[in-house]
DNA sequence: TTCTTTCTGCACCGATCGGTATCTAAGTCT
DNA sequence: AGACTTAGATACCGATCGGTGCAGAAAGAA
């Protein structure tokens, strides 16, 4: 057992590593993987692209750590909503959750999860996969919500946890598609509102 | 009047321009904007950059004209989808069209419309634009369609058009994101129909 | 103080970006 | 034939890409 705490040998940075990537998630999230250049992102963050390296690693791994602070910061309303008591609570509340995350008025339009790299040439691949399997984690993640529903009775035996997760990113990410093309925060909890009126029960 | 016509003055060129663009139209729609390269275009279209670019413009023209092909091309079902009788049939028909050309075997998964740019750069950002107004096109058409049935009562009146074309949009739009994470055909032909069940008049 | 370690700023790397100049080959016109 | 016009191929442009080497400054340990 080490003490290695409150000892780090050397000069301390001179600069908050949360906030460094804090902003350099903002301009992802507005820029895309390959659309943010090293120049942008170290720029936004304050530091140099030597600091940058030293305290990320490299570009893909700042994209990673963006994504995670991403999860849990903006995106958090999604496993704040699998903890609703029933079913349709959690639908309803993933759906707002999505709306207002894609049109806050301090942030880039849109999610990161969607418009971070849908679609790329090899140098971004690694950061599309990534954002395939962080959506394919969300959407695991409602199934099994949905999964214990129908086991606890709270959605109707016939109900398919698959396709009700499903659907739901679905929408979702049409909101973040269409939050990128300038719709409204209203407008959009309109489509939320509208996608669930014939949430089981019907 | 001038008979220009089949009187192409000097050396005829040695490409058939139509399945170049063809070609990019593909290399668009796997990359996006940003993504696919000059070198990643011309190759794939079997041509130098000069050709490209004597016969097309820039890269950005190209893009423009990938984008037309598609939209005459693999996004034809949304004109036809149009021409249906019933609101209800158009938006069937929409979501279905969505579905099968997201997910075609031959083509790339997901949609130029949505993929091509959803964020990027400052270099991008032109392209970004003009999906922004080829799906804002769409749905503004969606919206007259539906504004119709209900002038003709094939809508109840109070069904809201704009609502209803931004609905289908978002799910659409939806539909893409979950095609180039993988999605199947089937998977997403269900939450097309899930989507439509509550189609006015309920 | 001295040593060690790390951060910072700057210049720089090879590779690739979108876009061209140049030269030759190939076709149509008079 | 010869003039004219354009396609095609090669090599190249300046700019920018992601990523580094290096020198010096700064802070803790001894």
């Amino acid at each position: 057992m080490e003490n290695t705490r409150k000892a780090p040998i050397g000069r301390p940075r001179g600069f908050d590593a949360d906030e460094a990537l804090e902003r350099a998630m903002l301009v992802f999230w507005e820029q895309g993987y390959e659309g943010a250049s090293l120049t942008d992102l170290t720029s936004a963050m304050g530091i140099t692209r030597k600091s940058m390296y030293a305290a990320f690693g490299n570009k893909e791994e700042l994209f990673r750590k963006a994504l995670e602070r991403y999860t849990e910061g903006p995106a958090a309303y999604a496993a704040r909503a699998l903890e609703k008591p029933s079913a349709r609570e959690v639908a309803t509340a993933f759906l707002a959750g999505s709306v207002s995350t894609t049109t806050r008025p301090d942030c880039p339009a849109g999610c990161l999860g969607v418009q971070g790299s849908l679609a790329s040439g090899d140098s971004g691949r690694v950061a599309q996969d990534a954002l395939i399997a962080w959506r394919d984690d969300a959407r695991a993640r409602l199934r099994h919500r949905f999964q214990r529903a129908v086991d606890e009775g709270d959605l109707p035996p016939g109900a398919d946890p698959e396709l009700l997760a499903r659907y739901l990113m679905t929408v979702a990410n049409g909101i973040a598609v269409q939050a990128a093309g300038g719709a409204t925060r209203s407008e959009l909890q309109q489509v939320a509102d509208a996608s669930l009126r014939n949430w089981p029960p019907v």
